[in-house]
DNA sequence: ATTACTATCTCACGAGTAC
DNA sequence: TGTACTCGTGAGATAGTAA
């Protein structure tokens, strides 16, 4: 809870990058105000009001004016960015889905447990998964969107393949954790039979005995994320 | 130059710090009113224009909104955060005087002189000063200023001494640079003759030699100073 | 409970201009 | 040139209230 004026942040933040932090900067007010996208009148009233609130002080010389910025003014700027700093800082980097446990044993399971799969699980994973996937169906609309925009980040992927009959679809893979307890991934396939609001997980452990969960019962499932590079 | 509006930054903030980056996060706008200090209305409209800039998702449940941050929310906020940092790290943290050289010998070059001040000089400053401190006028009341400040910041303070048959008061020196080129120390002394325009300088060398400068010229003198910690 | 509309008010901004 | 006044406009805030 900042008491300065956010209209006087940028106004303040142009101060400090001119250097007027402990030296007197001479400084005209039409110059300030192109630099904050401002009018002339609007740089000479945020000067003005910084000075009666004590976040900085003037000196004239003839119509010149002279200005550094005080103790105030630069706890007040440390305050403010130390609050954005939090805000950023704090951005847990995960994916959250909360849903129930649907089915004994999914649909997939059958595919998974295929040698074309398990074989690139051992590799890519570094395990072969339980036979059985985790069927979890979504609570609400926020999961079935976090679900969406799982495709946006970096996966496993394992490959699909062909065992001369028939071809099988691709399967990306993110690591995962169930109720902060059990590894897992949560796997998305090229070729689904599922609607958008069921998600299924695969494990080297059997996740429902682990976990002592059974149909019907609550989960969350953590997908961890790599945030973008700061640009 | 952000786009995002300056009265929206809180808002965000706010945003971020209940980790809506990358989940969907329920929230009502009286709650959100209350953090940022404005009212439910102000909130509810924050929300509906921070959506139709693009900076976050919301989520409709029946009355309730969930509410997400987009990756241009996120890198709009890195670019204000840049700024504000930017700002603040440039801060260079010195004083600088600007004058002219006004006399061959300062009267304070006898008593600097004396072995009650010289042996403090030279455990506390490393050396014995050249007998003669230079003396400068400063040009303009900024820098006038600049040498009040000046008792804010700590020094290296040599003490007063007594000699029998008079007393001599303390001395504080400010470790500086002349011209950026010569190293000395700026003397404030308890006992002074000079009016608050001028300022006094000690060095090993003689500094008028060393910058090749004589009366009249004009010299700019530098005096670090340690920035407050971050509190 | 909520959200978000409408009306109203305040105040930040820019234009014009005095000094 | 400068700064900073007055004044008109409109964005942003709040109160009241509908859904």
């Amino acid at each position: 809870m900042p008491e300065l004026k956010l209209q006087h942040i940028l106004t303040l933040a142009e101060l400090f990058s001119k250097g007027a932090r402990y030296n007197f900067i001479p400084i005209t007010t039409s110059s300030l105000g192109n630099s904050i996208k401002k009018s002339q009148q609007a740089a000479s009233k945020h000067l003005l009001e910084l000075e009666s609130d004590g976040y900085i002080e003037r000196l004239r010389t003839g119509p010149r004016v002279s200005v550094r910025i005080t103790t105030k003014g630069h706890a007040e700027m440390l305050k403010i960015f130390s609050v954005l700093k939090s805000g950023l800082d704090v951005s847990s980097s995960y994916l959250e889905f909360r849903g129930t446990i649907i089915s004994g044993m999914g649909e997939g399971a059958y595919y998974m447990s295929m040698k074309g799969y398990a074989r690139q699980f051992k590799s890519k994973l570094g395990y072969v998964p339980f036979p059985g996937t985790l069927n979890v169906k979504l609570k609400d609309k926020e999961f079935i969107e976090a679900k969406r925009s799982l495709d946006a980040y970096p996966a496993i992927m394992v490959n699909g393949f062909s065992d001369g009959k028939r071809t099988y679809g691709w399967v990306k893979c993110y690591p995962a954790r169930v109720n902060n307890s059990v590894n897992a991934a949560l796997i998305l396939l090229e070729r689904t039979h599922h609607d958008d609001s069921i998600i299924e997980l695969i494990s080297k452990e059997n996740i429902k005995k682990s976990t002592k969960l059974s149909t019907g019962s609550q989960v969350t499932i953590r997908v961890n994320i790599k945030p973008k590079p700061i640009s």
